[in-house]
RNA sequence: CGGGACGUGGCGCAGCUUGGUAGCGUACUACCUUGGGGUGGUAGGGGUCGCAGGUUCAAAUCCUGUCGUUCCGACCA
């Protein structure tokens, strides 16, 4: 391709809008352009990265025995009720009606498609093991769309299903399919973690991530783990194990302290001179619309999908200042924020962290203004409390499995594994004749891995000030070919014969054919990324060119007879 | 959901306080110049100033509403 006929253009300057490093150089580098928020048009530079990021993937799947299939992108509503999801979903799911006022929806995912159709087409175990999978674009109306291809609401995901007659089986499916996602994003050249995880909204018991570990600050995940043992697990999953602390408050009977607007915990251990540790902090959240008092140590934070799950609602949300009020007043108590505590709440559902079980006469809001309880026990407690792990972990914590100390870093999700179960097909009636004759639900299993974020994640991690460094396997093209001078004939003629010698190799490259100054070219070749630079310049009168790896900043001045003994390209 | 900020050629912005011919940089077109990291110059084309009302002789500018974009937030960070 010639650059000058390469639907492109370049900016020099980035977009205001843009926060995160792979959104703003895939707008100024040209890949892709804003459509409304949270959804993009993917450019041909971009198409041409999405299309290899999928090539590698539907080869992998291909090679791990599964097959691909497309589904609707438009899903009717029946279908999510079977499921129960319809009412579960929330306003993620992106609703509508067709002309006949007929309830419809994007589909965010497919578990329902695949089940009904797995429900249709399998009636006997001699049908599995299958796993069936797809490429496409989801739409989930996220509350918050932002970082560009990171988090947007239209994406391409390719998704995968399995379907065993066992949970041994399944096992052996998700297994074969971790293996598939190590392979996948090697290839793509990405470095990944597979990590524990919450199984959130798509339910099951097992599942686990996989994270591009940016080496910076970007990314949406805490990824915890270890380098003693092989632990690591997203925050939301990650169960640490506490260096000991103080945990008696020493107070030795129940009273009311005076404590004048002192509210937040690092205030009530200074003005009482105390340890963190010894003080309950007491939260409200609201689940499902129902208040629920939460508590900690006071040295801890609170995880919220630990917190959900705990709870078994679907939403949840820290209370506003009113439904405190509310509740308070419920108790004929009168205290804000700051000042609440557990003593006396008789009328709400406590769910208290395991921190909390190891206090002894601590210290806790009076749920009086300006007014803490000190030598608080739980016996003191007119309600039971529900135990449950809802603590954020935080570094300084030990290793669950080998109680090293545990270390964190970002991570981009790009892909992740469920173990579903029975989940949708016990819900949906997909069963099976067992090989004794009986009626079996299928045993199922859920794959996915975004397309789109996983090209936006290797931005992230390979760039510089200067612009995109694609790996190899998912750049564009594999070889910019640039004459310093383009009114200067023998270099132009030299670039052509090695740009088309390029191609009959196999290359994937581009000739700058533009008149433009040698920066000028050198500054979009950068910005783009090609991970192979040939320029032809004045050393042509030497019988030399130059050769520039971007990844690893090599170069050289070589004969041109010899480029392709450095130009290492799969599967040309 | 709540709060703030911003909507002016493709992109980045000024102008608004104090109402009076719509500007700058970049990108684009043509010509000249230059030719190893975004050359320099001349001449051009492109905007009903997000939208709708209102005030006024006159609105990008003041007022009201609305839509969009963006950042932040929930006694934790």
């Amino acid at each position: 391709m010639k650059m000058s006929q390469i639907f492109v253009q370049t900016l020099r300057e980035y977009p205001a809008d843009a926060e995160v490093i792979s959104h703003k150089l895939l707008v100024r580098a040209g890949f892709i352009k804003k459509l409304a928020n949270g959804i993009y048009n993917y450019l041909p530079l971009m198409w041409r990265v999405l299309k290899k990021v999928e090539n590698i993937v539907r080869e992998e799947m291909d090679a791990a025995g599964a097959q691909e299939l497309l589904m609707p992108f438009v899903q009717p509503e029946e279908l999510w009720q079977e499921s129960g999801r319809w009412n579960v979903y929330g306003k993620e799911l992106m609703r509508l009606k067709d002309r006949h006022d007929k309830s419809m929806c994007l589909g965010p995912t497919h578990e329902e498609i695949i089940t009904f159709i797995a429900r249709e087409g399998i009636q006997s175990y001699k049908q599995l093991p299958v796993n069936l999978y797809q490429i496409q674009s989801k739409f989930r109306d996220e509350i918050r769309p932002r970082f560009g291809l990171l988090r947007g609401r239209e994406f391409i995901m390719k998704d995968a299903y399995s379907f065993d007659v066992s949970e041994e089986a399944l096992d052996k499916s998700y297994k074969i399919m971790a293996a598939a996602y190590t392979k996948i994003f090697d290839r793509c050249g990405l470095e990944t973690k597979m990590v524990q995880s919450d199984s959130g909204a798509i339910g099951g018991s097992v599942s686990h991530e996989y994270m591009v570990l940016t080496k910076t600050d970007s990314g949406e995940n805490d990824v915890f783990y270890c380098e003693k043992c092989d632990f690591a697990a997203n925050s939301n999953h990650t169960t640490s194990v506490l260096p000991p602390a103080k945990t008696d408050g020493g107070f030795a009977k129940l009273e009311e302290v005076s404590t004048p607007n002192v509210k937040t915990i690092d205030e009530v251990a200074e003005f009482l001179k105390v340890e963190k540790t010894v003080i309950c902090k007491s939260m409200v959240y609201v689940a499902d619309g129902k208040p629920v008092l939460v508590l900690i140590r006071g040295d801890k934070n609170i995880e919220e999908i630990k917190l959900l799950n705990a709870t078994g609602a679907n939403e949840l949300r820290i209370a506003c200042e009113g439904e405190i009020e509310d509740l308070m007043r419920a108790h004929n108590f009168n205290a804000a924020a700051g000042f609440i505590g557990p003593v006396g709440m008789d009328k709400v559902k406590i769910i208290a962290d395991l921190t909390v079980k190891e206090l002894k006469n601590f210290v806790a809001g009076a749920n009086k203004n300006d007014m803490h309880l000190v030598g608080v026990n739980l016996s003191d407690l007119s309600k039971d409390v529900v135990f449950a792990d809802i603590r954020l972990a935080c570094v300084g914590e030990l290793c669950p499995q080998c109680q090293d100390e545990l270390k964190v870093t970002r991570g981009i999700e790009v892909g992740n594994i469920f173990k579903l179960g029975t989940k949708y097909s016990a819900k949906m009636s997909a069963t099976f004749a067992a090989e004794d004759g009986t009626e079996k639900p299928f045993i199922m299993g859920c794959y996915g891995i975004g397309i789109s974020r996983t090209a936006a994640a290797a931005v992230e991690r390979y760039h510089d000030e200067n612009g995109i460094k694609w790996p190899v396997a998912i750049a564009p093209y594999h070889v910019i070919v640039i004459p310093v001078n383009a009114a200067d004939e023998k270099q132009m003629s030299i670039a052509e014969d090695i740009y088309k010698k390029c191609l009959s190799n196999g290359l994937e490259a581009v000739l700058d054919d533009r008149d433009f100054r040698a920066g000028v070219k050198f500054k979009d070749a950068d910005l783009i990324g090609f991970p192979y630079k040939i320029v032809v310049g004045k050393g042509i009168e030497k019988g030399l060119i130059e050769f520039k790896n971007r990844m690893t900043g090599e170069a050289l001045e070589i004969k041109p007879e010899e480029i392709f003994d450095y130009i290492k390209v799969e599967c040309v």
